[in-house]
DNA sequence: AGACTAGTGGCACTCAGTGCCGAAAGTACA
DNA sequence: TGTACTTTCGGCACTGAGTGCCACTAGTCT
């Protein structure tokens, strides 16, 4: 029988890697722009073929995002060891700021990417599939929690609002070149446990409440 | 001096209109399914050529829309004209419901057009671009109740959980065939006043109130 | 009639994405 | 060393969306 240890695996070896096809297009996206660089440029540069290239991704808007399903099986893993006694809305903002934490000299790649993903209208556009997935994992959480089904309006709402807190984050951390994106996520979270109870939100405007 | 009134307008007369487009095309995507229907079908269907189609709409992922740019003017003059003794969530609320008003009769189109626009992965990914004009609208009016600036993290969080409340209504709409719209969007934006202070949400697990 | 204006649509082009298929590069076993 | 098998590679041809260009059509104005 076979080994199928480090090396020895069956036929061809890959010639490159998602990831390093991904860092390959996300340099060319900021040289020259994400509408004026081409599949075949990204191929070339790598030195792989076209075809070969839409092997390793499925269309050109998902090259800024590497391998995000295994970001995403980290945030599932991370939520289902999470203790029970950790209230819902804690358990979810630990996730998302466990998520997006990464090596700080990784911080300028990810944010040229993030950059770029909120910025570019074709990524921005193709973002929502992405997210539709995340906030998926966010609803299943909920969903167990609450003892509702996945699908009921509770679940699909909370998904929604960390989904809405966590690129609301985003939006601000690109906005200044200084700004510590775990400080911004967390006291955007922090609206949503305070934020739409009585409290400023919900009174009138200029004399409302006075 | 030139007459504007009615038909005497100054070159050629349009042959069509959005509208007319927009439901050519929602009865194609249905019978054959929105990938399986090409551009020069709708075209052809409609009786212009499909160059022309493309000055109407600027992409196929646009027709099922219709004339949302109307709807959303309609929208922001519908919470600019919003008493200000009305809480910040008490008018959105009302706003996000006034925007999804529409005569039964339309019942069924507004269905199958939502059907497409939350199901097909083309259109989920085209319709973030529409979403965010949508958010921009509830920041702009969030921003001016709040007194800040419209990209701080307050009024991107607000934009985003109206949105994710409408949504999640929605999809709510569309698992059953005989649910009122109206009523599942309240419920959603009650969800939003009452889940995020100590309610349930807040809670723990089995046993983290009790 | 002639000038002007706005909508139409054919043609050719770019580029993303796909199906097909043979070639390349590796392993397993004789 | 050779043959069988397995996996990746990549060229080729094709579909379909979207665009620039330009001549044409159908109106109005004087």
């Amino acid at each position: 029988m076979n080994e199928c240890s480090v090396a020895p695996r069956m036929g061809r070896q890959p010639l490159t890697t998602r990831a390093a096809l991904s860092h390959v297009a996300l340099r060319l996206f900021l040289e020259r722009g994400f509408e004026r660089t081409t599949v075949d440029d990204i191929a070339s540069a790598a030195g792989i073929g076209r075809r070969t290239l839409f092997r390793y991704f499925p269309s050109k808007n998902d090259l800024p995002w590497g391998d995000f399903d295994a970001e995403l099986v980290r945030m599932r893993s991370f939520l289902a060891a999470t203790d029970t006694t950790v209230s819902l809305v804690d358990a979810l903002a630990q996730a998302v700021v466990e998520f997006n934490r990464f090596p700080p000299e990784e911080a300028p790649f990810h944010r040229e990417r993030m950059n770029l993903l909120l910025n570019v209208p074709a990524l921005v556009a193709h973002s929502a599939l992405r997210y539709a997935e995340w906030r998926l994992v966010v609803s299943n959480f909920a969903a167990g929690r609450l003892r509702v089904a996945v699908d009921a309006i509770e679940p699909t709402v909370i998904g929604w609002v960390f989904l809405g807190a966590s690129l609301a984050a985003y939006e601000q951390w690109l906005r200044t070149d200084d700004s510590n994106l775990i400080e911004l996520l967390e006291s955007a979270l922090l609206l949503l446990k305070e934020g739409f109870a009585p409290g400023e939100l919900a009174t009138g405007g200029p004399g409302g409440r006075a």
